[in-house]
RNA sequence: GGGAGUUUAGCUCAGCUGGUUCAGAGCAUCUGCCUUACAAGCAGAGGGUCACUGGUUCGAACCCAGUAACUCCCA
């Protein structure tokens, strides 16, 4: 036989995939059977497989083949999105390189080198998919970005607006001074920084004494009553200033009521604000209030009705309104200003100081709060049913926790700022009048049309006059429609892929982004289907590395996923992830892990080897009635238990009692079990059954493990196969019969092969060695049906049956059942008595344990009826067992 | 600051409605084996004050309160 001693799954993985492919096992088209659709979270279409994905389309796999072996019409769709920060944040870089400057191109330039770019690097990270055995239908594969997507998402824009749904206006977005554009609140990273805390004194002005004060302007005198201090880490927005707040129960500065300040070096007067939201003990209690440059001093700004003072250029340099430092970065006008304010006795003091600061995920910079005009969605209306299907159980968080978080989400949901300041997107349909006025239509003739509606009275107005809106629309406003749009449910919203596979039933991705993608596609299903998007979704956890750091590129922290399937085989690397993935919590990912996997890829494997190694002899008789009907038992329960497992999304779960099935009951045992002696046939009967069996863990396994139990499924073992006769569309075995029984006393029997096997290591017995067997039964349990087992797995030369106890044996027992092992040196009576003294200690414990329960009334009259029988059948229990140990204690006259 | 979650063996995690001999699994560790499917293996074994402190109960890993540590979300 030349068949190799491991699994070598490179070839395998080759032949296997292309196989199914060429099959078209993984296309879907509407029929008969009941459909099984997931949409795949689409990837950014300039990503390469990370970690995340593996996990997450490892997942989608197994329930989309496990789908597809129950007969369900199984549909898997693919496709990635345009990531739209991302994309042009490396289509920038690439420029760069070449050395054109985004500035110098003009936006149909610009978009024909994205474009470029898409086509070369984009869908890469659906080539991945592949190697992991991905079994999507890659004819529907879909990109945000194209033509009927595009379409969808500025019908969906210029529908929501009509509606009253989409607005423009001033708010403070997340500002990203180097990409430029505003990031939403998902898209800043917050981290803590060490920083300074400035304190910044401010001369008090009051009319009564203006003058007493200007006389004190060149020495700055210590009376504490002619400044006060504010405390604050941004001293170069001080010019921004538009009030200063105290608490108006602060006892310190009740003198400050009503006055005015000066901002130190520009020395513009602002008024002393009263508020509540000021907290007293934070730095030294008062608030210099800079509503352009704080989102709370926005809201403070709004209620006292403070003047807006944007001292900021988009790059984050400061403009005139700054009046001093025009020009200089924000970082570096923070340093001059800093001895500026020195140097006219302005600083006070400065102290270490830690806080939270926004980056932006894409370029990295400081989030800079701004106010802007931005396009905004309203999303209360549309959060209330969005909110309902999750909390009445249309649609299922798996696990459940996430549903309050959801709730309490969607109960304080903010208008969605869907404006970008990109081109790479979708741009948005606003066409403005160059009186400012602007509509909303689809292309500019339309614009046109209604723009003249506008202008009806006025001059002439060409339709060069109309200016579209620079700006794209986010990513997510188009991720939102994903579920729809890829059955083309906006084009044609009654086609009959959409009819048939929407809603969508699982959906797969991670908890991070359950608002800003998963409940904004509930709230479109909604919207614009009037239904649920899918019926559950299983969020995953955070792959992380050993120590607990979420993996990332720049920590250099994840292992290549390509790398590991070339290491351990894509089986090994699936069965590794799942592991390690309890359902919603975090995984702490290690390489061992697929080691584990492959290993168990190999343990099939062998498996494999030995069946097909066997010689079958048609003259021999059947000796495994009993192995093969406890086996198809055992089979039978641990598929309740997988389905079980899966109907709860335990899929890491399902897979160890997949795993403990095969490598346990089937190999360990079962396999054991039937095993001829070496060089020896075995009958055709037991031959056959086994078959049989492989071939059902081949099917079990599949979902797992797709490449080997394909590899092994169309071996001549399980004879011919017809050329579409795959494991990937085999039916997954159905429920038989279980011998609860059987069970049991197979249970039984592997505890007296283990006690014998103990017996062998403890006396260094070879297993070579026959050893003689005897049973002293004192329960139902008639052993001689299972002397053929015994006998094989223990080497045992006879087993006998007999009525009284035998001296000088090795003893052992199995529930009240007494076996002797009998050898050719005596055993060590002083060791005997310890082993059964102890024994004796532990039952007589408790014993008296399970006898004061029975004693204590209370316990009589509150537990169920049922606890009390099992606490009754306990005391019966351990008095049998007590008493042979007893018994055999004064034998042995200890 | 507000909200949510986690804490069980060296590691990663199960443990459902409080009630079996309930303290479990896989990995890792230790011991013995190259026994003709597999050393990527086989046969055994050890290992835990269920974070801590109280409470409820006949009975608590599980319910309640408080404390501590960690994580995430929001501000």
């Amino acid at each position: 036989m030349s068949i190799s001693k491991t699994y070598l799954p490179k070839e395998a993985e080759e032949k296997w995939y292309s196989y199914w492919l060429k099959h078209e096992f993984f296309k879907s088209i509407p029929d008969e059977r009941e459909p099984y659709t997931i949409v795949i979270p689409p990837p950014n279409v300039t990503g390469v497989l990370h970690m995340g994905h593996m996990l997450n389309n490892t997942i989608q796999d197994v329930l989309i083949r496990r789908a597809r072996m129950k007969g369900k019409n199984a549909c898997w769709v693919p496709g990635t999105d345009h990531a739209s920060i991302a994309t042009e944040a490396k289509v920038v870089a690439m420029l760069k390189e070449k050395g054109i400057t985004k500035k110098d191109l003009t936006r149909p330039e610009f978009m024909t080198y994205a474009w470029e770019w898409k086509e070369k690097y984009g869908g890469i990270i659906l080539e991945q998919l592949k190697k992991l055995g991905a079994s999507c239908d890659w004819d529907r594969t879909r990109f945000t970005m194209e033509d009927d997507l595009s379409e969808a998402v500025i019908d969906t824009f210029i529908h929501l607006h009509k509606k009253g749904l989409i607005y423009r206006g001033v708010r403070m977005v997340n500002w990203d001074p180097q990409g430029k554009t505003a990031v939403s609140d998902e898209e800043v990273i917050r981290k803590e920084v060490n920083q300074k805390l400035y304190y910044i004194r401010y001369k008090v002005v009051s009319p009564e004494s203006e003058v007493l004060s200007q006389e004190k302007t060149s020495d700055f005198g210590l009376q504490t009553l002619d400044y006060l201090t504010i405390a604050t880490t941004r001293p170069e927005t001080i010019m921004a200033d538009s009030a200063i707040c105290i608490n108006p129960n602060d006892e310190r500065y009740v003198h400050l009521h009503g006055k005015r300040v000066l901002i130190p070096l520009i020395n513009r007067e602002i008024p002393v604000i009263l508020d509540e939201y000021v907290t007293m003990d934070f730095g030294t209690g008062c608030l210099k209030v800079t509503p352009a440059h704080d989102l709370n001093d926005y809201e403070l700004g709004q209620k006292h009705n403070l003047p807006v003072i944007d001292i900021l250029n988009d790059d984050g340099t400061l403009n005139e309104n700054a009046k001093i430092l025009v020009g200089e970065d924000r970082f570096a006008a923070r340093k001059k200003i800093t001895v500026l304010l020195e140097a006219d006795g302005y600083l006070e003091k400065v102290e270490d100081y830690k806080s939270q600061i926004g980056f932006s995920e894409r370029t990295d910079a400081v989030i800079e709060p701004k106010l802007s005009m931005q396009w905004f969605c309203k999303m209360d209306e549309m959060a209330k049913p969005a909110l309902d299907y999750v909390i009445n159980g249309d649609i299922k968080l798996i696990p459940e926790k996430f549903t309050n978080t959801y709730r309490h989400w969607m109960e304080n949901v903010k208008d969605w700022c869907i404006s970008r300041q990109l081109w790479w997107g979708q741009q948005i349909p606003a066409w403005y009048l160059p009186d400012g006025q602007f509509v909303i239509a689809k292309t500019r003739e339309e614009a046109f049309h209604q723009a003249k509606q506008l202008t009806a009275h006025h001059p002439p107005l060409t339709i060069d006059d109309l200016k579209q809106d620079e700006d794209v629309l986010d990513t997510w406003f188009s991720s939102w429609l994903w579920p729809i749009s890829v059955f083309d449910g906006f084009k044609d919203p009654d086609n009959a892929d959409i009819n048939y596979y929407y809603p969508t039933n699982d959906l797969v991705t991670a908890p991070e982004i359950l608002f800003f993608w998963v409940a904004r596609m509930i709230m479109a299903g909604h919207e614009f289907r009037g239904e649920i998007p899918f019926k559950n979704v299983y969020l995953t956890g955070i792959v992380r590395d050993k120590l607990g750091r979420k993996m990332s590129k720049s920590l250099g922290n994840s292992p290549d996923p390509l790398d590991l399937i070339e290491k351990f085989g894509a089986d090994g690397v699936r069965v590794g992830m799942l592991l390690c993935s309890p359902a919603g919590n975090d995984l702490m990912f290690d390489e061992s892990y697929c080691e584990q996997g492959r290993n168990f890829a190999n343990k099939v494997w062998n498996a494999f080897r030995l069946v097909k190694g066997w010689e079958v002899d048609n003259s021999l008789e059947n000796n495994n009635g009993v192995a093969i009907e406890w086996f198809g038992s055992r089979f039978n329960e641990a598929l309740n238990q997988i389905e079980d497992n899966f109907a709860q999304y335990r899929i890491s779960e399902a897979l160890m009692a997949t795993y403990k099935l095969v490598w346990d009951d089937f190999c360990a045992w079962y396999l054991e079990m039937i095993k001829p002696v070496y060089q020896h046939p075995i009958d055709s009967e037991t031959y056959n059954c086994t078959i049989a069996f492989f071939e059902n863990i081949l099917k079990v396994i599949h979902p797992f493990m797709p490449f080997i139990s394909e590899e092994l499924w169309h071996d001549d073992l399980f004879g011919e196969r017809e050329e579409n006769d795959c494991c990937i569309i085999a039916q997954l075995p159905i429920n038989g019969k279980i011998n609860a029984q059987l069970l049991t006393e197979v249970e039984l029997v592997k505890q007296i092969v283990t006690q014998i096997r103990n017996i062998r290591n403890s006396k260094q017995i070879p297993p070579k060695e026959k050893l003689a067997l005897s049973v002293k039964e004192n329960a139902a349990v008639d052993y001689k049906s299972y002397e053929h087992i015994i006998t094989h797995l223990g080497n045992i030369s006879t087993l006998d049956i007999v009525a009284d106890k035998i001296v000088g044996a090795m003893s052992f027992m199995v529930a009240t059942d007494e076996f002797y092992v009998p050898l050719n040196e005596s055993i060590d009576p002083v060791a005997e008595c310890a082993r059964l003294q102890k024994d004796r200690d532990y039952l007589a414990g408790f014993l008296r344990s399970v006898n004061s329960k029975l004693a204590n009334e209370r316990f009589m009259s509150n537990a169920k009826p049922e606890i009390i029988e099992i606490e009754l059948k306990k005391k019966a229990d351990a008095e049998a067992k007590l008493k042979i140990l007893e018994e055999n204690l004064s034998a042995l006259a200890c």
